[in-house]
DNA sequence: TGTACATCAGTGAACGCGCGTTCACTGATGTAC
DNA sequence: TGTACATCAGTGAACGCGCGTTCACTGATGTAC
């Protein structure tokens, strides 16, 4: 073969890691294969060599994006002082970097609208990345058993979600920095503090 | 004239009406002006009589979304056992109505993250709309002062329209299920037993 | 070792399509005389 | 009262454009002999 062994499959990786984040940036019918394909100095008509459909790289993405978060939220608690993760986790989500970087950031909070328009197999694969992103962080959230665990992460992280959405949406920033400031005393108070 | 001396305004006002159901429904750049008019057998080119552009029609939309929001509210409102009003928001923004009904339900829920990427000029507007909205409604909110009960309006319906977006996105029936009630459980401990 | 051939990631022109927007036009009515 | 004209909400063909997708092709390399 003309190329590496391993070539395709770290073209196939660049362009995923492209396209999570410009799909977080920009919302999934705002992100073109062209431009994506242009941004790793490719042009469009290798892209399906990689992919059957816009729709299975937005498949793709999801999952990039959920580890990327993952990976993000495990640095964020190694960081924490021993009892303090949950504490760390809010103050990193709710913070003004994480509001002002969508593309780098969480993909429910930019994507939740998006993936509630689109067909059942792209919703399927979002439930999986929750669950196994929820998997790795349940035992940081109150609770005494584990179910009890994974319904405040849920409670937790969805509301979050959509507060750093909303942040995102309001264009004064006042108004920004006090929807972000009033949501993580309020998340800290209720789940930190017992 | 040959048309009645209102005939236009109330067509102005079919127009945004249809709209603030379809950009809620199918997201801001899934809606067509073409598609949109012949559902209120127009044809396009009528359109650019009404608005400047789509930016000016999805602008209105925003103001009209959150006016029957509004409504919907204070109908909840008057409805409830006096006292149980925030009960009742509550638990009608967490429905399984207000969820699967996305066209008719909350604009936050619904476009929060299409806003977020819209220019300033909608973001502007969003931010207006959003405080009149929170004026109707901070009176039953928890607090002593007019500031606490505006806090704790942001904190409560940023973080309910991000349970709902979740909830809207997740594919599995059972999954949603769960996200609603915990979500509504929490809310009611955390806003309405004080 | 040298040569002919197969492989296949990536190229770029072309496809059909739907979009937002423009514009010359229509035709029923109100108004001027 | 009758007629000519102005108005203007709505029509529908046409515009340029960007999109997702297809496909015949390229050309550097590995392999067969």
């Amino acid at each position: 073969m003309r190329y590496p062994d391993d070539q395709k499959q770290q073209t196939h990786d660049r362009i995923v890691k492209a396209a999570a984040r410009r799909f977080r940036r920009k919302g999934e019918t705002n992100v073109g294969i062209a431009d994506l394909m242009q941004e790793l100095k490719l042009t469009h008509g290798g892209f399906y060599k990689h992919f059957n459909s816009k729709q299975d790289l937005f498949i793709e993405s999801i999952d990039r994006a959920f580890e990327e978060g993952a990976q993000r939220l495990e640095q964020v608690i190694r960081r924490a002082q021993p009892g303090e993760e949950l504490r760390s986790i809010i103050t990193a989500y709710l913070s003004p970097e994480h509001c002002s970087k969508t593309g780098e950031g969480c993909p429910v909070a930019a994507l939740a609208s998006d993936i509630g328009r689109q067909p059942r197999a792209v919703r399927a694969q979002f439930d999986r990345a929750v669950q196994n992103y929820a998997q790795r962080f349940v035992r940081f959230l109150p609770g005494s058993t584990d179910r009890e665990k994974r319904l405040n992460f849920g409670i937790l992280f969805s509301g979050m979600s959509g507060t750093l959405s909303m942040a995102r949406a309001v264009s004064d920033d006042e108004m920004r920095k006090r929807i972000l400031d009033g949501a993580r005393e309020f998340y800290l108070r209720s789940f930190c503090s017992k």
